[in-house]
DNA sequence: TTATGATTTGACCAAATGGTCAAAGCAACG
DNA sequence: CGTTGCTTTGACCATTTGGTCAAATCATAA
């Protein structure tokens, strides 16, 4: 089957810098604003060369999509049974909004995917990610019947989660227009905000 | 200046087919993956017809952006500050909710267009909404100041609420995905959990 | 040094796309 | 009914865009 031989240094160096230059580009561009030229130009390659590493437009774009769902769902997973129901919760609202703030194309990636209909990762949100969500919202029904936190919609809980927390990334032109140069830094605001939040809604 | 004829029986036909196919369309695919020809076709007309009532792709865009961003905002202009602070919170959230539920189409077409930067709305982000914003603010500062409602950090309070309820507008393929047929109506059940949440978060 | 395979590119291509235009078809009003 | 101005369209165009290919260049290990 498909021989995996071992990435050249080159190789290694050039699919780096073109993932770079494709995130820059698809996330603010989306998909079919993106052009294969202007992806070459930004990783500082020709475009047949570029080609010569993806096969197409459509490679890249899966590739970044696919390194990344796997990084997104981290935060999630680490959320532990057998910890502290309340921290628990108010560590992944953290570890969330941190994700915003490091990466904030790769949040923006991923919202154009949505916000467009999830034509490429659709099998993955109803795989992967629904049955992750699933076992996950179990472990918050269990602490919300023995009384530890508040009880609430569970899965309208998680969606709140990644609602408020993708915000910031994804809405970031808008947050910055209203704030001005009220606030430099929205999201160190939001910490504390979301902190609140989430602990008085939790708060049986 | 501009002679203002009024709009033939047919202008006005075509014209209003034109935005709701554009909708359709620019919503579900973006400015730049949306093609003339889809949105002619959507229409019922031929591309050279379509062009006849709006002289360019980038003004038909335009013309709903424009003709949305009013009613967008309308749900915080109604805001009243001799109304009861948590009632009227509590109001406004369920209006911007009622709007995910009964217009996705328009609230898709502005997140495309925020997520993208803005390149197109950017204006009216620092102008009129950052001056509503800082209005609707003040009063709500004012009730927090005397203490009716908690205290919290107005401004994102107020993105807390976009946030939120346009998320099931936005991301209704991942909500659904998620949700799979356990729900099909997933807005009904966020009505009762925003209210929920915004209520705690808001008692003193 | 040289052979071998990896890398790079200029020149092309076909399809898609936004937009134009002159001519034809229609509506409606005097 | 005929004229005037609104509406519609087929044919066309220039540009952009994703992608190909053969030939050239480069790296490296024997």
């Amino acid at each position: 089957m498909s021989e995996t031989r071992p990435l050249t240094r080159i190789q290694q160096k050039n699919r780096a810098a073109i993932l770079e230059a494709a995130l820059n580009v698809f996330s603010a561009q989306g998909f079919r604003g993106a052009t294969v030229d202007q992806i070459a130009a930004a990783a500082g390659l020709s475009k047949p060369n570029l080609l010569y590493y993806f096969p197409s437009k459509e490679d890249i774009h899966a590739a970044l999509l696919a390194g990344m769902l796997d990084t997104w769902l981290d935060p999630l997973r680490a959320l532990n049974e057998a910890g502290d129901p309340l921290q628990e919760i108010l560590d992944y609202v953290q570890r969330k909004l941190e994700m915003s703030r490091d990466y904030p194309r790769e949040s923006r990636l991923f919202a154009n995917e949505i916000v467009q209909g999830a034509p490429r990762v659709g099998a993955t949100l109803s795989g992967p990610l629904r049955n992750l969500v699933d076992e996950k919202v179990k472990v918050i029904e269990g602490w919300m019947q023995a009384g530890q936190i508040a009880t609430l919609n569970p899965y309208h809980l998680i969606f709140s989660i990644w609602s408020l927390t993708q915000h910031y990334a994804d809405f970031d032109v808008q947050i910055r227009a209203v704030l001005g140069e009220r606030e430099p830094d929205p999201i160190s605001e939001a910490r504390e905000f979301l902190d609140q939040l989430f602990r008085k809604m939790l708060t049986p």
